[in-house]
DNA sequence: CTACTTGCAAATTGTTTGCATGGAC
DNA sequence: GTCCATGCAAACAATTTGCAAGTAG
């Protein structure tokens, strides 16, 4: 897969070098449905250069985070640890299942718009809104429904 | 001041004690505009008892959250360390202010229903939504409109 | 060649834990 | 007196930084 002109060009217009390991930590964040941690983003690239160093994925998703090639987005569950994605996506929010830990993106522009208003009718100027949703998905909700009657399952 | 009766009811019923550290740190909470982390708490706790620990601090914050007696609140920028506040207001959400840090509560009962229709939509069981807003309160935002204009403070 | 980058290890920061002593009930 | 709690220091985990060696342009 070829890495975008407009990321070299944007690269190059800071003075900031090209290097194999920006666009494979780059690459790994396109690749995956986002939402990776920098322990995890260095597991996989070692999997292509297995000198990578940890460091180097932090310096180098600060570096990204500061041009804006990525973000840093806000799960619910663990606050303790940052987790990155690629920007360009349109708007989208996280929920997290309490009950498998998947992440599901949530695009809900009716929460933006009631965030926009409200802050203005505070008087405040809005940079950004930030919605971390924790709950269960459909398929642990009904787990859990069932449970409930008293009919665990078996496993 | 008096600790509720509530909150010593509480304790006992789980075979815990009513220690003055306990009392302490749920007092600071209390008395503060809440949003404190671990190390201000810490401080605040050291003025009235010299010897308390960080630890216990740490500890009892564990404790006082898993009896439902203060909550983790989100803030926009700090994603590093944990902010708390009592539980019992009305839910609210917080905005930081990236000129002054200054934290605003803001009641936003329009966009609590757009998350909750949201996820229904989608046939998530949503636990909690929680929404940290960034930007500028009206004081900084008004600077900053003098500095676009070309008149910044002399200050 | 020059200066930005990397890898490694050590340093920081926020938080947790083991253990012996202390204190609530 | 019995256990739960505390204080202290060491342990942890995520992230950052200093520095000498490596390399993109």
């Amino acid at each position: 897969m070829e890495i975008a002109a407009e990321t070299r060009k944007r690269l190059r217009a800071r003075g900031l070098r090209i290097t194999p390991q920006r666009l494979l930590v780059l690459q790994i964040l396109k690749e995956s449905g986002g939402h990776l941690d920098a322990r995890t983003i260095h597991a996989r690239g070692q999997a292509r250069d297995p000198n990578l160093s940890l460091a180097t994925v932090y310096r180098t998703l600060s570096t990204l985070k500061e041009m804006g090639l990525v973000e840093l987005c806000c799960l619910a569950r663990d606050h303790r640890q940052k987790y990155y994605e690629v920007t360009g996506k349109e708007e989208h929010y996280h929920f997290t299942c309490l009950g498998c830990g998947r992440i599901i993106e949530v695009c809900a522009p009716r929460v933006e718009q009631a965030c926009r208003e409200v802050a203005e009718e505070l008087g405040l100027v809005l940079t950004r809104a930030n919605v971390c949703f924790e709950g269960y998905c459909p398929a642990c909700a009904a787990r859990h429904d069932r449970d409930e009657q008293g009919k665990p399952c078996l496993s």
